[in-house]
This record gives structure tokens, sequence and C-alpha cells, in this order.
DNA sequence: CGCTAACCGAGACGGTACGTCAAGTCTTAAC
DNA sequence: GTTAAGACTTGACGTACCGTCTCGGTTAGCG
């Protein structure tokens, strides 16, 4: 595109191979190491690339990861899963119908992220910086805040075709919708199976639906 | 840990003096800093302590802060909440004859717990610790399992008085009643207030008891 | 140790105004307070250098000591005693044409440099190293070899001048040369006055029995 | 019996077998780790000892270690070697009719004892401990000065029996006598075999120019 | 074509905390 | 009241990374 909005009247250009050889050490180290192990120093020296470098382009731990996560290749058939962060489009995407349904799509996708062992190292490695260091909370609470932001967006929806009352608390809701999950991931410490996200909506969904 | 059963047959006496102030400089400087500006050198310093004296008792940071959330005394009405750690006593304790009646009860020890600074503060770094060094995870898993144990016994009892169905998956149920805790204290980044917790007991309750 | 030959691809340049005060401030240390309690932290406050700047350059501490020894400005109006380590080019400069005069010039020299506060206290604690840590040794021997091998060429040459016989046990005439050096330094703990060597040399040339 | 000169009011008897196991640990250790790596904490430990028991009979390494070396049982024919460090005495014992002999006996004991391990590595991290804490050296310099003194002593006996010059500058003599010894030892590094004291004394008795 | 950026590798630098070790002192219990 | 056990303060060790910085050398686009 000829609109460049960033002012550069000069320079060399960024080094797309460094770039990339980074992402991938960190991807790696994560799941060799675990997010503790993880310094931005070893990173440098598995990428062959220098400190400075890694620093110039992700001016924290959490964003090389969160980046690093990001980027890592999905293997399943959604070639770019991570596009439905969302709300809008990502309900957009998930929209059977019923209420059932679209949990059951929206905890088989959240639960598919936690199997991928790059994304769950990230993931719990990035719960951990949140509370350790306020300041770099950020990336984590984003992604945190997507997933919530879908489910409200589905269970209003749910309200709209009257499948639960209009009265019903959709914040509780949406903790007892999340809740299971991170409380496996962060508290248990083993990320639940993808299989496990049905047993779960429906549990959660009785619970809901219960008046009705 | 700074309980020595083993009989002694003589050497100089354990100051007691100095293993307050260090606990006590320990629960200070957490809620001061956080869990993660939290150093040994620190705690000995503040204490007036040399850093080896801190070793000798605790080995390791988390061990240190657990120990120091437990004896920090409890503002509430209740003087010694944390004898309920033991399932079996704690069920004893909790004992409302009913379901509702139990959860709400749970739960309300649950969020008062987080409700103190310094147990808060214990519980997220701890939970971070176990994320960044899964060898010292130990800690902050006993205690997590301890509640959860504690809930599967209410569920039990409830089924044995007929009031769910003894087909319940008692195990999906407590992840449903421990989760929101978890996710709002360990993700959300705000340890939700007392009062919430008899709002997530209904909510959960109808769950389970929606066959009913 | 400080002399890095290998020409620099990058990064930042050596601070050399550090180096300085590093080898100033141990200099400065030893005298003070002796080798003993020299502590390579001490030497870092002293110097205002970061700890890990002193150990980039210095391995250890015998190899600090030794450092600051060769670099201490000498009082003297030898400019430049220290390049006399090399036994050839030593040899060249002490040349007087009599192995007495060989002696005696060698001698002054030797006990010139335990004249000296900085390099007195050097050696008597490098020589402590390397009783105490025999893979620290390495600096202290190869002085003392040095000096030795200097001493070898000397008498050579008074051989080939057929001042001594060719049947002379030059290793046994070097002990003789150096050792009442060392022992007064050593064992006696007092570095004897420069104009001693003259007496020594005499004794050493013609033994105890010599009037005999 | 009912006549005790020793004054005590009563308290626990002193053990001899703990005495006597520090010492042989001393002596063990010395041997197979070295004067450096010895520590009173690891003497206290390999006797079966508490730590304070070695403090209370020793007040410093050094002296443990000097304790431990003049009781080291001697493996030759001689019982009590040690007894000879009166200067007086040791000159009685020592008289052969010549400074020759007599300086070639006195060689063969020091170079004898050098030559067991216990008694050399004891010398030598005795000499480094004089080096780096002037406040413990008296037990080394006690030890070398009694030997000095009787070099002293074999040489005034040789001037009185008119075998060297009355005008015999007789300390620089005894630097010559033993120089070389403690040269080989501190500086060289490797003690002189007990053979070549005889070559010492030769060397020593003429001077290198002896020939001439 | 040369100027000007911005990139990149290298690595020095001041810091901070780590967890360990031994020193030497002190307090208590046992004999 | 000596001996044993061991808690305690103190201080230095050598290591690991942090995040910043200053270089030399490269590689573009712009004028």
């Amino acid at each position: 595109m000829s609109t460049n909005s960033t002012p550069r009247t000069g320079g060399r250009l960024r080094n797309e191979e460094a770039h990339r050889s980074v992402l991938e050490a960190t991807a790696a180290l994560l799941v060799e190491n675990g997010y503790g192990a993880l310094t931005i120093e070893g990173v440098a020296k598995r990428a062959n690339v220098a400190k400075s470098t890694v620093y110039r382009w992700w001016k924290s731990k959490p964003e090389l990861v969160m980046d690093a996560s990001v980027h890592v290749p999905t293997p399943g058939p959604d070639p770019a899963p991570e596009t439905a962060v969302d709300p809008a489009s990502g309900a957009a995407e998930i929209d059977t119908g019923s209420l059932a349904g679209d949990l059951a799509a929206f905890l088989a996708d959240l639960y598919g992220a936690a199997a991928d062992p790059v994304r769950a190292r990230a993931l719990t490695g990035l719960a951990a910086e949140a509370q350790l260091d306020p300041g770099s909370a950020a990336p984590f609470r984003d992604w945190a805040r997507t997933r919530r932001e879908l489910v409200l967006v589905l269970l209003a929806r749910a309200v709209a075709r009257e499948e639960i009352p209009a009265a019903t608390d959709v914040e509780s809701a949406a903790d007892l919708v999340l809740g299971p999950f991170w409380y496996r991931l962060l508290v248990m410490g083993a990320p639940p199976a993808r299989a496990e996200g049905a047993a779960h909506a429906a549990a959660v969904l009785h619970g809901i639906a219960a008046g009705k």
C-alpha cells in the first residue's frame, strides 16, 4: 500500500529473519523449560541475535511471550483461530442457534488453546507474571477480557432468544462459564482435556437454565 | 517449615522473637510491595535478622510466605479459621443441614480469606510461583487441594441426604464451586467481595440441583 | 587478565577509567589492610564499580592482585622495572661483566621490588594463596620461575666466562642465590632492605667457610 | 587419694578421647584436602565433636594445626624428634665435631620433617596463614625461629672451634643455611627430598665460586 | 552518489538477589 | 562446671540476568 503512516526517511529495513527466529526461539524455550526459566538473554542466544535486538522490538518478557504464542502455527484445520479475539467477529463465527451449542463451541475452542503446549505455557506464565508485576499484566488481562466479553455476547443472544430469563445475572453466569477452565489450568496445574469442555458446558448450562 | 517435632538433646533454644519478626516482616512487605518484589534478603533486613536464619527455617520463598499468611492474626470474630484446613474437621465445623447452607458458609469463609490483604497477596503470589517453578508449587497446591476435598465432602453429604442425585458428577460440581473464586482472584485481578459468595453459591446450586 | 589482544568486532568499549580505579583500589586496600583482608567485594565498593565488572576482567583474587602490583607506578629511577620479567631481556639489561656484579645488580632489583609496600604485600599474599589453593598458584609461581631462570642465565654466562667451574651445580647455586630473599620475606616476616642484597651476594659467592 | 592438687570443685571431666580424635581428624583432613580446605567445622564433624569443643581447646586454626602436626606419630626410629625444638638440647644432640657434619645432620632433620605429609602441609599452611593474618603468625614464627637459633648455635660452636673466621657474619650465614629449604618448600612448591640436604650443606659451606 | 537513518551484533556496565559456606559467639541441656 | 548440641549474626563468595549503553558495521531510501 502506498499510504504508509510511518514517517521514515531512510534507514536499514528491519530483518524479518531475525524477528522470526526470536519468536521461534521463545516458543521452543517455553516448551522446553517453561516460562519461569525463560530469559531474554537465553532467547537471544538461542536465536543467534543480539540481546538489544530483542529489547528493540519487545519491551518486556510478557509481550515477547504473548507475541510468540500468537504466532505459533496452529495444528488444527483453523488457519487463524487467534483472529477470533474480537468479541464481535468471534460471536459471529460461533453461532449455532442455541446457548448450549454456542457454549460447547466456545469451550471447545478455549480448551483447545490450552491443549497446545506453547499456548498453555504462555497462558500460565503470563498469568503468573500478572500477579507478580501489575505493570506487565496488560497482555494477559486483555486476552482474558476478550474471552469474557465474547461469553457475555453469547449470553445476551440467549436472553434475546428467550432461552434464559431476562433477569439472569449474566456476570455471575460468565464467572461460571470461565471459572472452571482457569481453575483447572492455574490451580490444579493440569490443563483440562478438550473433551472435558462438553461436561463443563452441560454442568454450567443446567445451572444457568435452572429456573427455566 | 518452622515446626520442628524432633526432641532436642541440647543446643541453644530457637529464638521465638526472631521467628515472629521474620513472619511479621514478610507479611508487611507482602502488603507493601507485593509477592514479586519480596526477597529473602529484604525480609531479613526488615526483620533485623541474618539471611541465613531465614534460610534455616524456611527453605524457599513460597514456604515462608505460606507460613506468614497462616500466622497472620485474623481480624474477624473467628479466632482460628485456619484450623479448618483439615477437610474432616472443616466439614464438621461447616454443617448447616443443607447443601445451600453448607456452600454459603464455605464460600463465605473462602471469600473472607481473600479479603485479608496479606492472605490475598500470598495466595496470588503462591499461585504465580506454582506456574513458574513446579518444584515449589507444593504449598499452594496443598492449600488448594484441601479446599477442594472439603467441597467434595460437602457434596457427598448432600448425596447421602438425597439432596442431589447420586449420579451427580461431583468432580465437575467441585470445579463449578471453586472455579469462579480463582477466576476472579487470579485472572480478573480483583478478589471478589465476601458478599458475592452468596450470589455464586446460588448460581452454582441451581445448576447442581437442576435435575431435582 | 586485563590485556585483551583479540581484535574486537563490536561491543561497547571497555571503560579504562573503571579499570584503572579497580587497580588503584586494589593497591590501596592491599597496603591498608593486607592481602588476607582484601575482598573482591571491598575492591568493587572502593572503586565505585559493580562487582561483576571486577569478575569480568579478573577471574580470581590472585590475578587481580598480580595485575595491580605490576601496574603500580614505580617510585625509583627505573621507568619500567617490570619489563625485566623476560629472562633473556632481563639478562641483557643486567650485564656488568662479572658474576659478582651481575648478582649484586639482580639482587638489588629483587630487594628493591620487596621494598615497595604494594609489591611486597602482593608477593607475600600470592605466596600464601599458592599454598592454600594450588589452583590459583600460577601467577605467583610464574613470577618466581621467571626470576629463577634469569639467575640461571647469569650463572651460565659466568660458566662461559670461566668465572666458575663448568661442573658447578647451577640448580643448587640458584637455590642459594634466591633462598635467603624468600626466607626473609616469607618466614622472617620482614622484607630485607635493598642494601642487604650486597651482603647476600658476597656470602653466596664465597660460602660460609670462605676464609678458611 | 585425698590429697588432690588440682583445685576442681566439680564438673564433667575433660574427654581425652574427644581431644585425640580432633587431632587425628585434623591431621587426616590436612593430608586429604590441604590446609586451605581445612575448616574447624569440618574437623568437628569428622571427629564427631561439637564445634564449640574445638574452639574451647584451640583458639584458632593455626594453633590446632600446629598441635596436630606436633602430635603426629613419627614413622622413623626417632621416638620424639620434636623434643629437639629447644636450641640448647637440639645442639647437644647434634654434635658431630665439625661444622660440615653438624649442618648435614641439621639439614637431614629439617628435610626429613618436610618429607612427612602432615608436617609438610602444616608448615606450608601455617606459613600462608602468617602472611594473611599477622595475628596468628606466632606458632609458625616460633617454630621457624627455634630452627634459626639452633643454626646460630652450631655456627657459634664452629667459630669457637676456629673452623670459620671469628668475623663471620653469622646472621647472613644462617640465611644461607635456611633459605634454600624454605625457598624450595614455599616458592617452588615441592618440598626437597631428604637426600638433597647434603648437596645444600656442601654448597652453603663453600659458595658458588668455590672451585675458583 | 552520497547522505542519513535505522538496523544489527557484540558486549561492557552498574545493579540486585541468589543460595551457600564458614567464621566465631552464645545459650541451653545433659552429664 | 565441663562438654555437647546447635541457633545465631556476620560477611563474602561466585553466578545469573536485568535493562541500559556504546560501539563498529551494514543496508536501505531520499535528495
